[in-house]
RNA sequence: GGGUGCUUAGCUCAGCGGUAGAGCGUCGCCCUUACAAGGCGAGGGUCGGGGGUUCGAAACCCUCAGCACCCACCA
């Protein structure tokens, strides 16, 4: 082995050779664990966040894979609607074109070039990370087996009577031009103002003076609203007043819903642009009037003069006209909630369009397949509610409990060309027709279509493929294998038994967009949950806590961690697709002072165990390129003991069947440990407490077996004792070979390099260590020894306090000392004996001995372990003076610690009511801390 | 307006009823033949404030303060 651990010398290698071997797809009759990766979206790269989801996903995948459970990681990509066609289109601009330019067709083809460039952009990604995903069934949204899936559930929910089209008011983003379901629109405090306007009565009377935030939108109004109760406006009710800068005039409407307190109490009622006034147009049988266009313009329907002025402009010249008027009251500043698109950040345009909706509200299926409340969402809750899908942490079912009960129909359609086209077809008379295909819907026509059809051109949310992730990806609806270039992909029939499947590892910004769907959507065609169980993780920010984003140049490849990557390289991509000046500046400024000497390269090991890590219950994951550096040092040290490890035990070997006998008391004590920490493992793993798991591994790794057992070993490998070498050796390789399977789903490719090397000293040998079974506590109970384990918890106090004084002393370490024991009992000098060579060793001490009874101490430093004191004479070695400085203030903490013993024994209410071993504990705690506090008088008054 | 979290060492965070912890950073001493990407040792906290429950609270309850995030139609 190399002297020091290079991670890219290995990973490439172990990759490909697992994924030629086929260990990714399932194997065995084991009971099945599955997992759903969340399809990537084409979009380009992966961030952080999909690097630590696919981590804990990974490790999840190949524990339960060496737990010998039949294990399949179902991945693949999204088409992202949307976001993917957003970034075709900016490709297309930046070379001055529209999609309009190419048309429809050309355009698609256009998508799905990127589509194959990202996608395997992505793969290749997944990849570097070691993600054993069973890459022979990666699937994406619109593949035709997936395509299929959509069309079929669409006819369904439609025939069940759940999907409808309707002209609705949606959220409109008059950018990119479609509709947006409400999940979709973001709202964002601006700072705006609050206008008064005044609307004269139509009988030349005062009129009235209602209060806005959008004059513009005036001009579409159809009534003025004001509280029935409100005294101030009883006489104008039923009354009509004049709409300035139109000709019109609107009726004075009463409904409850103004609040008199707001503004001047009267609102002005413009159905077609606002959705609370197109409730109120509603219950008073309002015509809407429409006076915007699709792209946010004034429309023909509104006065010649403002006609083809954008939304805000036309805002400026209402204002101005009514100023010059003098109609406008008063304006004042004001604080309102924007609705933003997600998307590209336009202010949403509420829009009265024709679109699909599923219906989430509906009492009552009309067969009453389903039956019960709400056919959709009613069963999503149940299942939540009676433990069917269990989301962990569990106060997430809270979110999307409450989510759901307030659940709106969802707009499913899009304005868009890229996504799955909708299976519905109008006649010339405007008719309607589902189906699976133009032939289908025709079958299925209640009525004669009147001349031609011609397909819907929208196609749907990108979410709606999503929700049906769970099974479209194992093959439904076909029960026919699905073949791709001849190969079988999937089998319905077959694959049934990955549903529901174990886990979904998922961040909670998608409860509402992906997982509330997929369990309404899965239960509704496959009658199971999706899941069992929801692991709910964090989001990744950076360093200070801010979140990642692409504008703010804070995103970091997981492959520039991997690999590493140089200030300049760095910059030049972080900069490469900001657009504006300033903020490119600002972004380079901001990476120079970060990372000054770019990112050094630490490996997919060492980047998967941060991940682990940093897996705690919380919501926000702050990355610290620091913490990824001391992973790579723990990889580093897991290298060099098994270096060690592997120098020692030249020419050594046993068979497989060989039973491991260990015979020193450090040999034990190390089986115990191991145990310990497995039984640790079990634990957390089934709790995702992955932080803890890393940090239990970490502990026993580094803490117990380097920095204790390979140091006890060295004297026994040594030492004249043949049989004890031997058998230390045995147990080097023996623990050394489990704690690497125990590792190996965190970071698979260090552990595999090294497992090669280690384990055919044990008669093992395979393939790949992750054939091997994942090791449990239960197959190291027969070596726990609590008498070994309580020997050498003795030594390493001996070791901590000899090591102690030889610092605070100053003493030179190398230099040996000579060592006197006092005071102990027959059993410290046992165990002294059994271990004076470690002592010796470790303690670099020159020479051993007890003290007789009579015999007078020389000037010593001194530890106390219990009773038995260890003295280390002063002779040119030690200051006088620090000695007695170190002993006083031991002597004060150790009072500290009796008085609050005292405290607690002393109070008859503890000693009646605490439970008798923590009684009994406290009264050990104080005699030890006696016999302590005795010697380390004793030793001071010695001193002098 | 509803909801959900968070506040513990300089920083990032575990601990969630019985002796305050980890990593990183800091300060000493060491190139001791697995590892200087390392070893040995040290310092550092009235666990946001205030009440309460309890023999005992960082942890449980109430309350206040601050900070996040999510949902919601006040023009």
């Amino acid at each position: 082995m190399e002297k020091s651990f290079d991670p890219r010398s290995i990973e490439n290698k172990w990759y490909s050779r697992w994924e030629a071997d086929g260990l990714f797809a399932p194997h065995g009759d084991g009971a099945p664990y599955s997992i759903l990766l969340p399809p990537p979206n084409v979009t380009g790269t992966l961030h952080m966040g999909h690097a630590f989801q696919q981590t804990i996903m990974d490790a999840l995948i190949r524990y339960h894979r060496m737990r010998g459970m039949r294990t399949l990681w179902q991945g693949g990509t999204d088409h992202a609607g949307i976001a993917t066609q957003k970034i075709v289109e900016n490709q297309l601009a930046a070379m001055g074109q529209t999609r309009h330019d190419l048309g429809r067709e050309k355009f698609v083809e256009r998508v799905w070039e990127w589509k194959e460039e990202s996608g395997s952009t992505i793969t290749n990604q997944m990849r570097r990370l070691g993600a054993s995903m069973d890459w022979s069934r990666e699937r994406f949204t619109m593949d035709e087996g997936l395509s299929a899936a959509v069309r079929r559930v669409f006819v369904q929910w439609y025939r069940d009577g759940l999907l409808y089209r309707g002209k609705r008011l949606v959220h409109w983003d008059p950018v990119l031009m479609t509709a947006v379901s409400d999940l979709e629109v973001n709202s964002e405090e601006r700072d705006g103002h609050l206008w008064s306007i005044h609307y004269p009565a139509a009988d030349g009377g005062e009129g009235v003076v209602v209060a806005t935030t959008r004059p513009e939108t005036m001009l579409g109004d159809v009534a003025v609203a004001v509280h029935p109760d409100d005294e101030r406006y009883q006489s104008l009710i039923g009354k009509s007043v004049k709409l300035p800068l139109t000709d019109r005039q609107i009726p004075v409407i009463a409904d409850d819903y103004v609040d008199r307190e707001f503004g001047t109490g009267a609102v002005k009622i413009t159905p077609a642009h606002d959705f609370n006034d197109w409730q109120i147009g509603a219950r008073h049988k309002l015509q809407p009037r429409i006076i915007l266009t699709l792209d946010a313009k004034i429309s023909d329907d509104a006065p010649v003069k403002y006609r083809g002025l954008d939304r805000f402009a036309a805002r400026k010249a209402v204002l101005a006209d009514l100023e010059s008027l003098g109609l406008l009251v008063e304006t004042k500043k004001h604080k309102l909630q924007v609705p933003i698109s997600q998307r590209s950040d336009a202010v949403i345009e509420p829009m009265l369009t024709d679109q699909w909706f599923l219906d989430l509200t509906r009492d009552v299926l009309p067969d009453g397949r389903i039956g019960g409340r709400k056919a959709i969402t009613e069963p999503a809750l149940h299942a939540v509610r009676d433990g069917s899908v269990k989301f962990v942490p569990e106060n997430w079912a809270t979110t999307y409990n409450q989510w759901l009960e307030n659940i709106q129909d969802w707009c499913v359609s899009r304005q868009l060309w890229w996504g799955h086209r909708i299976p519905a077809w109008f006649d010339e008379a405007g008719n309607i027709f589902v189906g699976e295909d133009e032939a289908d819907a025709r079958a299925h026509a209640e009525t004669k279509p009147v001349g031609a059809l011609r397909q819907d051109e929208d196609v749907l949310d990108t979410w709606f493929s999503s929700a049906l992730w769970p099974f479209s990806t194992l093959g439904w609806p076909s029960h026919e294998p699905v073949r791709e270039n001849g190969k079988i992909v999937a089998n319905w029939a077959q694959d049934e038994r990955y549903l529901p499947t174990s886990v979904l590892v998922t961040g909670f910004d998608i409860i509402f967009f992906w997982v509330a769907r997929m369990i309404m959507a899965t239960q509704y065609f496959i009658g199971k949950v999706p899941f069992r169980e929801v692991y709910i993780h964090a989001i990744v920010r950076d360093a200070e806590g801010q979140k990642m984003s692409k504008s703010k140049g804070n995103t970091i490849d997981p492959l520039d961690l991997i690999d590493g990557i140089d200030l300049e390289s760095l910059v030049k991509k972080s900069t490469g697709s900001l657009l504006i000046p300033q903020v490119r500046e600002k972004v380079e400024k901001r990476i120079r002072k970060d990372y000054p000497d770019g990112i050094a390269a630490v490996g997919a090991d060492a980047l998967r165990f941060t991940f682990a890590a940093l897996a705690t219950y919380g919501r926000t994951i702050n990355f610290d390129l620091k913490r990824a550096e001391g992973y790579k040092n723990f990889c580093n040290k897991l290298w060099n003991a098994a270096r060690f490890v592997l120098m020692n035990c030249e020419g050594f070997s046993v068979a497989a069947d060989a039973k491991l006998a260990p015979k020193s008391e450090a040999e034990k004590w190390i089986l115990t440990q191991l145990e310990r920490t497995l039984a640790e493992v079990e634990m957390q793993m089934p709790m995702y407490r992955f932080d803890l798991l890393a940090q239990s591994m970490y502990e026993f790794t580094w803490n117990i077996y380097c920095d204790w057992f390979l140091e006890f070993a060295k004297p026994a490998l040594n030492g004249d004792d043949t049989s004890l070498a031997d058998s230390t050796r045995h147990t080097l390789l023996f623990v050394l070979e489990a704690l690497l399977r125990a590792l190996h789903p965190i970071i698979p490719f260090v552990t595999e390099e090294i497992w090669q090397s280690v384990s055919p000293l044990l008669g093992k040998s395979a393939g790949s260590i992750s054939t091997q079974k994942y090791p449990l506590a239960a197959d190291f109970a027969e070596f726990a020894d609590v008498q070994a384990d309580a020997s050498v918890e003795w030594l390493r106090q001996v070791l901590t306090q000899i090591r102690r004084i030889r610092s605070e002393m100053n003493i030179a370490p190398g230099k040996t000392i000579p060592i006197l024991y006092a005071n102990g009992n027959s059993l410290h000098r046992a165990l002294s004996r059994k271990f004076e060579a470690q002592i010796a060793f470790l303690a670099r001490a020159e020479s051993q001995r007890w003290l007789d009874e009579k015999e007078t101490e020389p000037a010593s430093a001194a530890a106390i372990v219990g009773e038995m004191r260890i003295l280390i004479p002063l002779a040119g070695l030690i200051d006088l003076g620090a000695e007695k400085t170190r002993l006083t203030k031991e002597i004060k903490r150790i009072e500290g610690e009796i008085a609050k013993c005292n405290g607690k024994l002393s109070n008859a209410n503890f000693v009646a009511n605490a439970p008798q071993d923590v009684v009994a504990q406290e009264k050990q705690r104080l005699a030890d801390f006696g016999v302590q506090l005795e010697g380390l008088k004793d030793q001071l008054g010695k001193l002098g």
